[in-house]
DNA sequence: CATGAATGAGTATTCATTCAT
DNA sequence: AATGAATGAATACTCATTCAT
């Protein structure tokens, strides 16, 4: 019932008399042992050992775990990529960043798949809940026509969330096995219902 | 599955001195914990006292609570659902099937959105791995033609889990709040692709 | 600032699969270090090793670090001194009852003096409250004549617990060196005028 | 000095570049949140944020937490009470002083309810035996004729701490609630027996 | 002279697990 | 077959204190 322990994250140097380098390791390790091993399994202890730093200053700089993991699972920049994609391309698009295995830990540690692994606590859900809101429910949606836009905006999610699981996660052979290409030919398929103008056919069942 | 204290599991009676009810007890009081707190969140006290046995049984009967647990995701009766329902009505059937919150407890304890929500241990990913590789990777992808079979198969899961996380975890507003035949009806427009017969235009994005 | 650790309190030896005794051995200890430290300076740990015990049989057997020093700080047995002693002898049979350095370690954890010392927590505060309200504020008072009855009673009260905070925790040079039979005339002197019958007295300044 | 809220104490602006000012704002804010929380209850950031100083000047200054307190709980100027009320209006005249809960902060952190209340350590119990010596064990005993004076001098003590600490600490329901008229007219009567001119009384029981 | 960064030891509490009965 | 006692390691968090700048 332990994460895996494969991919060890090296205890980072003493960063000396920094704050804000110390705040920044503290944070960036804490991502990486969240991307590593979710987030129900980050003491802080772990997170001071691999940021080289004293255990105190987790609370020196964040002022509990909760308000550390918080802010380790907010995405370090802000994604313009739902705003400005044309809608068309916006599948594919989205598809390529959520699996990117080369993304930096502060990326995976913040990815959808990672935060629906955590849906044990609370903190944890509302974090991927206003996610969805802010990104799919609001600002997808806002760009989508006819009937029930906020509901195919959030199916859009759905799907992206159930293939990273599916690749991130849990590993199942096809999904995980298969080139971006091609995974991106079917998101297209199953998405283009949702995203081309609904005209008359949204009454059609 | 939130961990919410309205739902409470009562103690069950003592079962004395007969190890295949204390046995099921257990199991049966794991079930329910799992499904409404879960599996990150059950301690073996709580499994052993929902049960009404004693905490040391839980080794006894099964070595330790990792075993325990990994029995009580399994489902407790064999699905047919995917083998023999006819494959238009599948993506909706499986819908509903996923998303009924009158579920018994052993039916939602092993559902995948809350294997998923467990993701953060290997013991829960392997199991998760499992149950799609025999349900979609082998059965379901067996039942459709063309290419990438397989693939296609395990997308059809993906959209799946996705939307039971998004609705009975992560509880997003627009699919936490529609209504089931809506959601279906996207559901099989956007499985659709997947499901018909391929025929030429596979190749076609 | 550390309280003295003369007078050392050796671990009890392994009181093995006895849980009643345990659970004395733990009060126990715990009343040996609060009459040698004060309330405020136990810790568990100090307390379950003092008990020859495991520092998790504390939440056990008692909940709580609280709920444990509560308990410790309840007599053991109930005092039917206020009640029965006879009005004029009560302050001397009071006063020895309060100083005796013989006393068991309950008792003396249990003193007023000791809560006194305690009293920088809300927790301690309420017990010594409760207590001179039940011996003094009421049982004495209902024995008393006259105006001011309660107040004549608490008054009884507060000198015994002068008294002994200076005896016992303090320690300053005349009452702590003097006989016990020199303090017990002086005592007596100075509770007369509040238990003899006030007749036309009370109005006199 | 229960720990309440209510009565916040606001940090003071900067004090650059003032050594003196310095270490005399953290005295004072000592002696704030002594009176407020009681001596067990202070911590050295606490007094420091309250002074509106650096946390290291406590160190700088006092070389120790304990060494602040031991200066905090002395008497900012000489009370000349003792020495020159006379005998007959001493008891009444030093319970309104130890009762007053309008006095200034430095009076009430260094009051013997305060001391006796953190009594826990021998920091503590050393600084209020001194102080009872000084002041009754030798002041006043030595204005007092016959046999043990020094004990009937800290008798009168005892039953002053007594009282504080029942109407200040513990808020007992009759000495909490007495208006101070009555309480000296009790605390005159008390102590008479120990100030009048003892004469050939002494033996007498 | 003053600051703020860093440290190590301490706190209460919980949990999976084993042992004796 | 079952019980309840006991254990050890882990967790989040706090505090007095020291060091480098």
């Amino acid at each position: 019932m332990r994460p895996v322990d494969d991919e060890a994250i090296p205890p980072a140097g003493p960063r000396r008399r920094d704050a804000a380098a110390t705040r920044e390791a503290l944070l960036s390790a804490a991502r990486a042992l969240i991307a590593r091993d979710g987030v129900g399994h980050v003491s802080t202890r772990d997170v001071a050992a691999a940021a080289g730093a004293n255990q105190a200053l987790v609370y020196r700089y964040f002022g509990s775990k909760e308000a550390l993991l918080v802010e380790a699972l907010q995405p370090t920049e802000p994604d313009r990529t739902i705003a400005e994609t044309p809608l068309a391309d916006l599948p594919h698009t989205l598809l390529r960043r959520a699996l990117d295995p080369d993304a930096p830990a502060d990326v995976r540690a913040s990815s959808m798949s990672t935060l629906v692994a955590g849906a044990g606590t609370e903190l944890v859900r509302t974090i991927a809940r206003d996610r969805i809101h802010a990104g799919f429910t609001t600002q997808l949606a806002g760009r989508l026509d006819g009937d029930d836009a906020e509901l195919r905006a959030e199916l859009v999610a759905a799907l992206l969330t159930g293939i990273s699981s599916l690749r991130g996660q849990i590993g199942t052979r096809a999904i995980a096995g298969a080139d971006l290409d091609a995974l991106a030919t079917y998101v297209d398929r199953m998405v283009a219902p949702l995203i081309t103008p609904a005209g008359s056919d949204t009454a059609a069942s």
